[in-house]
DNA sequence: CCTACCGATCGGTAGG
DNA sequence: CCTACCGATCGGTAGG
């Protein structure tokens, strides 16, 4: 409403002809992109995704409903975008946060606080990932860069079978699911401002997950 | 389509003057509002509540939208009824099924297993619960007859800390919410005709959520 | 339960 | 990004 830049027509020449054009899209690195973002993420996770309007988004932004045309092609894209790049980071993150050797079991209990560490510091983003991601169109759901988590998981469980820190009667399946549901569920619960600080919170969680299956 | 009763105008007579009336309303006992929840009820599941439409139940019942409004006031109605009821019927499970007395991490256990059975076996009103049950407006969702499970589970940590049977460390907060979402985390993945019987599945939830409290 | 209907809103588009 | 617009559909209602 103030300070707004205005780019006229630009941007939809620019998506219309996205083959070889040196001007980047619009939407990389642009900062109002990434306030429909965030606006897009929070009231996903607030109302859903389905019950989620244009409309609401655009009032938000100050915007008209049209105008967010101009960033996107459907609705769906601002799904498809939160989901894949909170799969992204997520994915990083682990990757330089948990060691690729040691004890199978300090390993997975690594994983574990590392993972709910990551699910509270972008509460938000995951949240619309584990309530929202399976509104996604089939197509658009083959997409997404999936991590394998509970592959990662399992194979934890099995590691950890054979180096005998994790108990020799434990299911690799039925264990990683378990474990997953019991620290994606902080996503359900955790509000910032409790008792428990993000830490402590993926401390004790990992704790318990580690005890669950240890030998 | 064949051999289905009318009733004309009675249900909506009886609807309206609802307050000293002999004959029932239409909805408790009768065939075609079961068909209607069932219905209801696996869409919710399917497609989730808000992406759902009404169009689409009634095309799914033979019958046309505006007829639902025989059976229903509002599109809530149904989430809510729906949800209730699973409420109700899974804390008379529980009550029936969960002993009193004994050492506290055993009716933990058996707590743990007889919750994951009831989900399982009511996968798809569990679902619409735990992944729709938000979406009922603020005023609805405070008339719903919480059985308050995690207090629950709290109190058997409680217990376990103090009969011994818990470590003494854990947290019975945390605990408890990290428990539930062990358990309640089956929805999301559970589908019949699995390498697993129910039986074994909830066997082995329960089992890990013991360890991961026992002391 | 059907007929017949409504206001509101939805996601989305053409053109600038 | 705005103007101006559209077809489709939504939940819901009056009356029988």
């Amino acid at each position: 409403m103030t300070g707004k830049t205005r780019v006229g027509e630009v941007g939809r020449t620019a998506r219309k002809s996205r083959s070889g054009r040196t001007e980047a899209t619009r939407k990389p690195g642009d900062e109002r992109w990434a306030e429909l973002l965030q606006v897009a993420a929070k009231t996903f996770a607030d109302k859903g995704y389905s019950a989620t309007t244009l409309q609401g988004i655009a009032d938000e932004l100050g915007m008209l409903k049209g105008s967010l045309y101009y960033y996107i092609r459907t609705k769906e894209d601002l799904l498809f975008e939160l989901v894949r790049s909170v799969l992204v980071l997520a994915e990083e993150r682990l990757a330089e946060r948990v060691p690729d050797d040691g004890p199978a079991v300090d390993r997975l209990e690594v994983l574990v606080r590392e993972h709910v560490i990551f699910l509270i510091e972008h509460l938000t983003e995951t949240t619309v990932y584990l309530h929202e991601a399976d509104q996604l169109t089939a197509d658009r759901r083959a997409k997404l860069p999936v991590h394998g988590f509970i592959a990662r998981l399992e194979k934890l469980v099995v590691d950890g079978k054979e180096d005998g820190t994790i108990r020799p009667d434990a299911d690799p399946h039925l264990g990683a699911l378990t474990i997953l549901g019991a620290a994606n569920w902080v996503y359900r619960w955790y509000r910032p401002g409790g008792n428990s600080s993000p830490e402590e919170i993926a401390e004790e969680i990992a704790r318990m997950c580690r005890k669950s299956l240890e030998a």
